[in-house]
DNA sequence: AACTGGCGCGAAATCCTTTTCGGACCCTAG
DNA sequence: CTAGGGTCCGAAAAGGATTTCGCGCCAGTT
């Protein structure tokens, strides 16, 4: 299949050509459907093709129209659990407009970033998704790049370039917002690491939450990492000192993990005495919790499908608004906050083997 | 930057040739440090070259030379935890030889797959790499493919194709000799959906490891599904009917963290009462679980290297051993079965942002 | 002075496909 | 019978880099 049994090397048009006696134009045309051809030609030609189970070579088609019709996909770490949704949207949406991904991980490295960068240019392809593994603002690439780039997740420090990013603001926003409307009013919050964009945008949303009910929550934000055991920690400094707690708002679905265990260790019983919001929807966890976690789902793959057709359609002539793009993300609702848990919203899939 | 001020497109050769003076040939000699140029001319192209930032245009070379430097990647399933740390090693592995890769998820798509193997093809790639979700033996993409495929994870069905798969067997033994080695003697088994040949072959192996040693676990293993919940509910099962027992078995990381907390909510202690060991080495779990999880690491980033040298080399000529390799896994100890915790082994990264 | 040898360089072919443009052919109408 | 128009097909160029082969020139030898 697709290989010459005579040369041993690859089916050309010429092949197909020769077989079906006509000429390597005629029998291009034939293979495009462009009409100034005959039927029974036509015919012919593909019968031809058919039978040595052709395939245009990309490559030759590629350098004449100067379009490679492949994208580079350049991930700072492909480690980082934010990145896969991402990617699987990015892969999603050029996949269905037929053209090709090419990845790269650079490991946070910038001269690997560079070497890279270069490398997907050379290899002609038709645009850049830059994917970040933090919300924290990355370095341009550049405005030298001659295609089309789109930063996902990580926005780009230059506000001329084209960034989308989840709305954290909002995701810290909404969770507030769903404890108070439950009437929790003693409220605590366990956030990640300060240095990340992402933990202090999500507290500030918090803050406009609590801001816009004219209440506070119960002490100031506790920052520390993104882990159960800072969660289980932190949540057990807030018991020791505010026992009436009837809420904790949680930087991430590990925290909100290791704050559960803590409640448990302390005879609170979740959601009855105390509500728990986690943050990422991070299934895995967020549906093995007892009980399951409500939480923010930042709707990577959504993110991720966006950036692809931002770059889409850049390449194809419509550029999108520069500037941070900050797309929407949504409350999932489980049973740490709703009293009676009923059956899963989002049912989990499993996840071993 | 690489594009041509006074035509906007991109540099090529010949606007370096037309600068340096000389022809194309030339050019193209004193760029690939062919010896048959002036050391002078040589000088004046290559600094021509770096005025202009000219870059060879990969397409052109490719079609010349026949290889692509470009090696495909598919995957049956992104979301797969387990194909990120293969895809990790193998694009590691290439990246270091100058091969770039194309990614394709297939969604476990059957005809998803082939369409993407078709276009990989069209593209010229010089080889394949089929990175499965499940070790379970998946379909063969043939033999009428004309560049190497070397199967990752999932082995082929076909044992004259090339596959490498961890070697679960060893794992699931490696489990128990540690727990018998402890001086453990009543151990239970909760390992996880049986129809995965990932919890067969672990049990296969831990049989092993009871055989070797003249013993038995306290009753049958119990299959169930990858998840915390049932990992409680089987550890709740186990202790009903076993009070004595002093060490369980999981099928994987996420079994073995509901197990602790069923031991947990039971008032057993871990490791004093009883021993625990998952599988997987998934840090985020295994690192925050209380105690820190001892467990089987599968070594999967090395698998993917392991798998990327392979097709590497059958592009050089040099073809792997046809059928399963099986890579070996390690033991990674941790709190769960050390009676003293001390320092973690693995230092975990932490997770969120 | 003529010839030989070697070094440096360039013309042209090659990879494969697409596209333009011109040519061949047939049919019809004048 | 011929001019004209339409239909179908093929020659050739283009796209960019590599490589072979041959040519020209200079130095050295007889």
């Amino acid at each position: 299949m697709s290989v010459n049994e005579e040369t041993g090397s690859a089916v050309t048009l010429s092949d197909v050509a020769r077989l079906a006696g006509v000429s390597i134009a005629t029998a291009s045309k034939a293979m495009n459907n462009r009409h100034d051809v005959a039927e029974a030609t036509r015919q012919r030609v593909l019968a031809a093709a058919e039978r040595l189970s052709f395939t245009p070579n990309q490559l030759a088609r590629s350098l004449l129209s100067g379009r490679s019709g492949t994208v580079g996909l350049l991930t700072s770490d492909l480690e980082g659990r934010f990145v896969l949704p991402i990617l699987m949207g990015a892969e999603d949406a050029l996949g269905a407009g037929q053209i090709n991904v090419f990845l790269c991980d650079a490991r946070g490295d910038t001269i690997r970033e560079q070497h890279h960068l270069r490398a997907l240019l050379n290899r002609r392809v038709d645009g850049i998704i830059v994917v970040g593994r933090q919300t924290d603002p990355r370095p341009s690439l550049g405005h030298e790049v001659p295609v089309p780039v789109v930063y996902a997740y990580a926005p780009s420090d230059d506000p001329t370039d084209v960034s989308f990013a989840p709305d954290d603001v909002a995701g810290g926003r909404l969770a507030v917002e769903h404890l108070l409307s439950g009437g929790r009013r003693r409220i605590g919050h366990v956030s990640g690491d300060r240095t990340y964009a992402a933990a202090r945008d999500r507290v500030t949303g918090a803050g406009q939450a609590f801001a816009a009910a004219g209440l506070e929550p119960v002490e100031e934000v506790l920052f520390g990492e993104w882990s159960e055991h800072w969660g289980r920690d932190g949540a057990t400094m807030l018991l020791e000192r505010h026992p009436d707690l009837d809420a904790i708002v949680c930087g991430s679905d590990q925290i909100a993990r290791g704050v559960q265990d803590a409640l448990r260790d302390q005879g609170r019983v979740v959601p009855d005495d105390v509500a728990v919001v986690g943050y990422d929807n991070w299934e895995v966890l967020a549906t093995n919790a007892r009980p399951q976690l409500t939480t923010i789902d930042p709707n990577l793959q959504r993110l991720g499908r966006a950036a692809a057709r931002a770059v889409f359609d850049a390449i194809d002539g419509q550029p999108a608004e520069p500037g941070a793009h900050r797309l929407p993300v949504r409350l999932v609702l489980r049973g740490s906050t709703t009293p009676r848990p009923g059956p899963a919203l989002a049912g989990g899939r499993l996840g071993s083997a």
